[in-house]
DNA sequence: ATCCCTAACGTAAACGTTTTCGTGTTAGTA
DNA sequence: TACTAACACGAAAACGTTTACGTTAGGGAT
């Protein structure tokens, strides 16, 4: 077992001193050739990699981004990391990966592991938790020490930082206005509570669609799921609340979903209902995940692109790490949504 | 914006050397108590936090598992990633990590920028690219200098390192012995080349589950489909494949796909044919991913376990990391896979 | 007064780089 | 011959820690 070689090595090796091997590499023309051609053999004989932590020590800069995000196994965030991270490496960035689990504690805890030098900024989607309690000190601490953070879907007002956002006002209005040109006469919406700033701005966009084409809002067909607890269970509270929804009004012919999940479960319901999708029933829901694509019918479904969010959020952030202006300006992004049709809706 | 505190600039404001505030932060008694008591105060106020990249450097270890997969918009491999992101945290490790896109040279350039000091070791899955080149050498040498590995998955035997792995032909087996109880007659299998190590042992497996109860397996009921390419219209010809198989063999009445999108694409196939699942048409897949638990029918599935698998993958990585022992013995782990009833058999 | 011990602190090396600023040798020029 | 310039290289500082090893001053014992 060959320990990694360090210039320290091969300088005692070649008999010369440290600073001829370390300018030799990086071919610097105040070595003679011959002294260059032979470190560098000798470098690539052992494969001599500089070290990066000592690289970032000297440089002040790790070239790496932080990740901050309350789960990993969904599509949409898993999607928005494959954006960060194509970006990232093209320019020669790595991602570092902490998960909050939608909670506050956790998600200050990996904060802080990663702010102490670890990374160079953060790219970030705040845990439900956080949301509830309005508590943002640690983000505030991290931006006042000079650590830029980009925040993305999940945002909020108070922290001036760069955002990226999908326009989920026009998303949600985009796609109610699809049912109700498609003949839907009560359309309901599942959605979740309002602290979920996401979720109150599709609430808002369906309210919006409907006034526009003067249809009073029905609170009854507004069910607000709260999905605190995620247990094991919670899918069949969810059946059961829009199966209610369902035996209530029984009129309704048009479903507009805030997530995937939501609209499948919708279609399960009407599937026990015997109601025909999209004959009696069509669904719209948002996020263009493998389950809308894969569902039988398939799920026409308001397309996020998590790719793209997270390939501008890298970008936005590494920008700003390598422009040394110190502009304090924050910038908002906002990725346009997609209303994708297939099979649940006419 | 205050920049953040070092221990120099805690020393210079209270004129004590720079060892002294180490000391006293870390609770030496060979400090006074007075002294002690001032430093953790200024400390405190000023939010100091001891540098990780310095620490790094001189503890020659950083605390940061590298994780390297195929692709993370996948529900097996982001179940690992929280497995090992769990116990990782617990164990005050951070992960960070790279995408190989199933790609040869992506795997290697990643390995390369993580392995020179970013990480303490690595936790990986191997691309299908390397898998068909037979070409290891940067795994090879890693490990000879001294990084220590754990594959899991798709691992391969030529490496001497700890493995986890699933019990991927008994899975397979159970899978098929279940669809024979059943009473089919015809099982088919939708599985991949064989160069990946994972399908060509699921394939093995329903061979064998065959033999045990004597029935001769019939290649043409075995499809292999080649996905080296992941386009858009991948499915398209999945699907043609797949129709194909039922089309030549129509009393095909039992299937076993060695992944989810292999069986929900059945379960489409089956449907535009009219076949009744699970009447007249069993099937059964393997990871147990949304899709499998959302699909209508539901998918009864051969559960994978990939939270389980990261766990155990993140204690065996720290475990040897932080073992003084040198032993050299590797150790694979087996997985039980666990079979799902839902709805797609009866 | 001398010796020694101990409490309380400082010095310096080390981790692996990069880079600025010497410094010594050689060759060229007047 | 003497001076300068170019060349090739080395020394040392710096990034932020930790820690082994001084060093100093005071006090108690002899």
């Amino acid at each position: 077992m060959k320990k990694k070689v360090t210039l320290k090595q091969i300088a005692k090796e070649l008999d010369v001193s440290i600073a001829t091997v370390s300018k030799a590499l990086r071919n610097s023309k105040e070595i003679s050739e011959d002294t260059r051609d032979k470190v560098k053999a000798f470098a690539k004989l052992y494969h001599y990699r500089p070290n990066n932590i000592a690289l970032s020590l000297k440089n002040r800069k790790t070239k790496t981004i932080g990740i901050l995000i309350p789960e990993i196994v969904h599509h949409f965030f898993s999607k928005v990391i494959q954006g960060i991270e194509e970006v990232a490496n093209k320019k020669g960035y790595n991602v570092i990966i902490g998960l909050s689990n939608e909670s506050f504690d956790k998600e200050v805890i990996n904060m802080e592991m990663l702010a102490n030098g670890s990374i160079d900024g953060f790219i970030l989607s705040i845990s439900k938790e956080t949301l509830l309690k309005h508590d943002y000190h640690h983000f505030k601490e991290t931006i006042s020490q000079g650590m830029p953070i980009v925040m993305f879907d999940r945002v909020v007002n108070e922290i001036a930082c760069d955002k990226v956002v999908v326009d989920d006002l026009r998303g949600a209005k985009k796609a109610v206005i699809k049912l109700i040109e498609n003949k839907c006469k009560n359309i309901a919406i599942i959605t979740t509570m309002d602290y979920v700033s996401v979720g109150k701005l599709r609430t808002q966009g369906y309210i919006e669609a409907l006034n526009e084409f003067n249809i009073e809002s029905n609170p009854n067909l507004i069910l607000k799921v709260d999905d605190k607890l995620v247990s094991e269970d919670y899918i069949d509270v969810l059946e059961k609340e829009i199966m209610d929804l369902f035996l209530k009004n029984p009129d309704i012919d048009g479903v507009f979903a805030v997530n995937e999940l939501y609209a499948i479960t919708v279609m399960k319901v009407a599937r026990k209902l015997g109601k025909q999708i999209p004959e009696e029933l069509q669904i719209i829901g948002f996020t263009d995940g493998v389950l809308s694509r894969h569902a039988i019918p398939s799920l026409t479904t308001v397309s996020q692109h998590g790719n793209e969010m997270g390939a501008v959020a890298a970008e936005l952030l590494i920008e700003k790490l390598e422009s040394e202006s110190e502009d304090e300006q924050v910038r908002a992004v906002v990725v346009e949504t997609e209303l994708i049709e297939r099979e649940s809706t006419k």
